[in-house]
RNA sequence: GCCGCCCUAGCUCAGUUGGUUAGAGCGCUAGAUUGUGGAUCUAGAGGUCCCCGGUUCGAGACCGGGGGGCGGUACCA
């Protein structure tokens, strides 16, 4: 044995999960419930490949000719850097500049799929995940932004959870910067300090960003956090802003009003945040569904606007019964240079993005699962080796009729077949042997009220012997049986 | 990137001051029951004690270096 080739571990690269028939299910149905919405709201669906080109996602680093951390780039036999798309915003930039000319406008889309960020794992954080994105491109006006908003509010309904059990959150890049102008802060390095302790008030509360505005923070691990440097006057002026999302949403922008208004900016992002405010009432939604909070930031790089944020509310826990605190389940804002980046042209644009795949795993948590038990097909047990023809055709039979249904392929014996099944969940078991081919007969048994029985019996001989759910019919009644007890379920 | 914890069977872990053939529970395979799921009993399979080097008569344990994992933090389009 000391020559063999060392053997490969199993297992799967790190922040890659593999998901079995339960998690599949999940994500799926939430799918199917988000890009329904989607389409009723009048978005086409749109799929391009995982790989755009490097260029074409903006990421180069730097001073270099090689793609930015970040993603998992390679380079072609051409030469060129492609990279894994690492959202679904991007390849539509790249898709709408390249089709502008034949595109209906404004063009409404939808898409969904992986995505790839080459970056450290952490719970409830990987590397490939599912996006589900709606976008509109080529229109300005901030009922498109609400549209949005409000689409995405019917999303998280449609997915199961209604109001009260997540929010969506607004806030404007305007106001943000608005804000800065307000409170003095000019050098763009402490700009980017400032939205990065506003973006944390969720998760450290004012106290956590007040330092972080300040001088640093030391976090309980004991590493150290620089913070943005402001004047004790100017981050208070901050947090005020921060800390003014309360109530309705037209009392939240008088408020605001009163921090942020007299800069130009701020007086656009105020009358933008008034506008979406009124459309969403329109459109039917409310408070209870939608609110405005300064405190959202999202990421630094190309959001122009509004921007959004969807919040599970629900209480989650992990398989330890420990509280988990999931981040975001999506989010989305306006991003009106993204477009210009390919034609020169500035295009106005807006969409929104659920995180599939962490919504799935917070309804777990939140104990919401939307799919039901997976359902194992109906197993025919392997009896007599030499019938097997007649097995197939049973199994065939019931496959005819749209039932799952298989004939048991491993090798083992009848006690180890019953097992499998079991552990398949499956419904029922056929079984076929001598007695029942020569009476022209078939057993089924109702593996489902066994399983109900099976904590009342003490000895496997009583067990045995009572053979719960099971009957011997007439071959030609099969299917019917079998319908009854998947009815029964 | 920074800080901390951890690494022994498929999983969760025990392993005394350094001592001979490395253990348990769960899980898996099978038997008890030539044709029946759970429970019980019995048997079996399953190990690079993360890797390399050092100390030692002797290392799973001690020392040094490396790797990997987890958590926090930073970044996050």
């Amino acid at each position: 044995m000391a020559n063999d080739p060392p053997r490969p571990e199993a297992r799967a690269p790190r922040g890659f999960v593999d998901r079995r028939a339960r998690d599949v299910a999940a994500e799926r149905a939430i799918l199917a419930a988000v890009t329904e919405v989607y389409e009723r709201w009048g978005f086409e669906p749109l799929d391009t490949g995982a790989f755009e080109y490097a260029d074409a996602l903006g990421k180069f680093l730097p001073d270099a000719d090689r793609p930015n951390e970040g993603v998992f780039a390679l380079q072609d036999d051409d030469e060129q850097w492609a990279a894994l798309r690492y959202d679904l915003t991007a390849p539509l930039a790249r898709f709408a500049a390249q089709n502008w000319e034949t595109l209906p406008k404004p063009f409404r889309r939808y898409a969904h799929g992986p995505v790839w960020r080459n970056e450290k794992p952490g719970p409830g954080r990987y590397r490939e995940f599912v996006q589900c994105d709606a976008d509109t491109v080529g229109s300005a006006r901030p009922e498109a932004d609400a549209e949005i908003i409000a689409m995405a509010a019917e999303g998280l309904q449609a997915a199961g959870l209604p109001a009260g059990s997540a929010v969506l959150k607004i806030n404007s890049r305007k106001l943000l910067n608005g804000l800065m102008a307000a409170a003095g802060v000019e050098a763009e390095g402490q700009k980017l300090g400032v939205l990065r302790a506003v973006d944390k008030l969720d998760r450290l509360g004012p106290d956590g960003v007040r330092l972080l505005l300040g001088a640093g923070r030391l976090d309980e691990s004991g590493a150290f956090t620089k913070g943005a440097g402001l004047s004790a006057a100017a981050a208070e002026r901050v947090l005020a802003f921060t800390v003014a999302g309360v109530g309705g949403r037209s009392e939240t922008l008088a408020k605001l009003a009163d921090v942020v208004g007299g800069s130009a900016e701020g007086d656009e992002g105020l009358a933008e945040l008034s506008a979406i405010d009124v459309a969403l009432t329109a459109l039917g939604v409310g408070p209870d569904r939608a609110i405005i909070d300064p405190a959202v930031v999202r990421g630094l790089e190309y959001y122009t606007g509004a921007v959004f944020e969807a919040e599970l509310l629900l209480p989650t826990t992990d398989e330890r019964g420990e509280i988990v605190r999931f981040g975001s389940i999506g989010g989305g804002g306006r991003y009106d240079d993204l477009v210009a980046r390919f034609t020169g042209e500035r295009v106005p644009a807006t969409g929104f993005s659920f995180g599939v795949s962490r919504l799935a795993s917070a309804l777990r948590a939140a104990g919401k699962d939307l799919a039901a038990a997976t359902r194992g097909p109906v197993v025919v047990i392997a009896f007599d080796q030499t019938r097997m023809a007649d097995y197939f055709a049973i199994a065939g039979e019931l496959r005819g009729a749209g039932i799952s249904a298989e004939v048991y392929l491993g090798s083992s014996g009848m006690r180890a077949q019953m097992k499998y099944a079991d552990r398949r969940s499956s419904p029922a078991a056929v079984i076929v042997g001598e007695d029942e081919l020569a009476a022209g007969t078939v057993t089924i048994k109702d593996l489902d009220l066994g399983r109900a029985l099976s904590g009342d019996v003490e000895d496997n001989a009583a067990w045995r012997e009572q053979r719960p759910g099971q009957q011997t019919i007439p071959r030609a009644e099969l299917t019917a049986a079998i319908r009854k007890i998947l009815d029964a379920g």
